[in-house]
DNA sequence: TTATTTAACTTGTATTTACAAGTTGTTTTG
DNA sequence: CAAAACAACTTGTAAATACAAGTTAAATAA
């Protein structure tokens, strides 16, 4: 049928809402009877929407209260980037696509573990370099399987976050991941991209997310500006 | 009342029944269906018991197949170490206390900020080398308010877990976190202790970390030499 | 035998209904 | 006027019910 469920079409409205600043920082939400009849659907139905939100800590449940918006950091894939000087806001993020979504085989040197679906399916190429405050900080390479995402290749992904495509096209969803980080000499590629200073070491990550679709994880190998920003995450 | 919800025991029931081995991993747990009828709830209930199960990571559902059952990653969060060789195991860890526990008054520039009653307290402070097969590759700073810590400088530290020794003598638990990393140049001093190739960058990381005693918190600046080890997290 | 269909499971989505419990502002009472 | 009681909200928990959709294995047809 192709259906996508009630609870998720108002989640993404919600959640849309609360991120374009529709609902402000620390004002309430609707309450769960008004949502229920704006958007014609029962409590139940309504909950699971805003258990979503909760889970992605966009907003705060009070008994009695209501749903209070936070907005929370801003993601950029799990690790967050925070600046020295003052906090990083969304506005401040700009993506450029060094190499569009190409169709193409595995390297034969990777540095993760395929499953054997994923060797066979070839994978999807992708090269962002992404700014904060107009200086690039974030060199990404991303490997995901060719499977699900049908006409990615077609997305234009400009400014728009992988994830965000994913999340909303393909109903793919970050489930959790592990990486392993090390501080390095940059090669002069490197330097040249992320525009680094003589002697200037870079952050080097590889990553593998796991999603709610089996076989598929995205990998990726990440070189990080940390002169001004740093990786910043919590647990 | 003081009335735990029903799912919130039945949550509690079939967590500790996957964490002891009751559920082998991979294996399914009973079907929902199954579950009402044994503990004597509805579906719904069962479900959003199942579903903390899936938030924690415990269980994986499947459609038409059921609730497989998942071995909870260790280390969730907190960044281990892993060799680039092979695994490293507890065993080839090596801990030096380079400054054994002390009571000093807070550094006058800290990274982080404190509450009043920390500030209050003083705090103690230690330093610590840790090595894999015999080479440096952990120097760690740390900074804890002192409250709590009865006679805590008599203890022995030398291969010692900090965080066994709080948790043993004095009952507290780290709950979470939040952690800065960067790629820097090393000082002179630390490249001495870490001996460091010249022109190796290594890892510097700020770290907080929240306990289940309020006003308690865990302050650590460390420095990871990433040559042959690398920073693991999964989450 | 092999391929297909079917039946019997599983979880996913959704409605309806009911009451408990926390919060807040209004009304009543002293 | 001030405190207590109340009413009207809010979210939290829970039941009973129905059908959709994915999985698996057994029964059936070629």
């Amino acid at each position: 049928m192709e259906q996508i469920p009630q609870y998720r079409k108002l989640y993404e409205i919600l959640r849309k809402h609360i991120l374009t600043g529709v609902y402000e920082e620390g004002s309430l939400l609707p309450s769960e009877n008004e949502l229920c009849t704006v958007y014609e659907m029962t409590r139940p139905t309504v909950r699971h929407a805003l258990d979503s939100l909760v889970k992605d800590g966009l907003i705060l449940k009070k008994q009695g209260k209501g749903s209070i918006v936070r907005k929370p950091p801003q993601n950029i894939g799990i690790l967050s980037i925070s600046g020295t000087a003052s906090a990083v806001g969304v506005r401040y993020l700009k993506t450029d696509i060094l190499q569009k979504p190409l169709i193409k085989t595995w390297p034969e040197i990777f540095p993760f573990v395929l499953s054997e679906l994923e060797k066979e399916s070839g994978c999807i190429y992708l090269e962002r370099l992404r700014y904060v405050d107009d200086e690039p900080v974030f060199y990404d390479i991303n490997h995901l399987p060719n499977i699900f995402l049908q006409r990615i290749t077609q997305h234009s992904f400009e400014n728009k976050s992988l994830f965000e495509i994913l999340r909303k096209h393909y109903q793919i969803e970050i489930l959790g991941g592990e990486q392993q980080l090390k501080a390095v000499k940059p090669h002069k590629h490197i330097k040249k991209l992320l525009k680094l200073k003589s002697g200037q070491p870079v952050l080097y990550i590889e990553r593998k997310l796991t999603t709610n679709k089996e076989n598929f994880n995205i990998y990726s190998t990440i070189y990080f500006n940390s002169e001004k920003h740093t990786i910043f995450g919590s647990f």
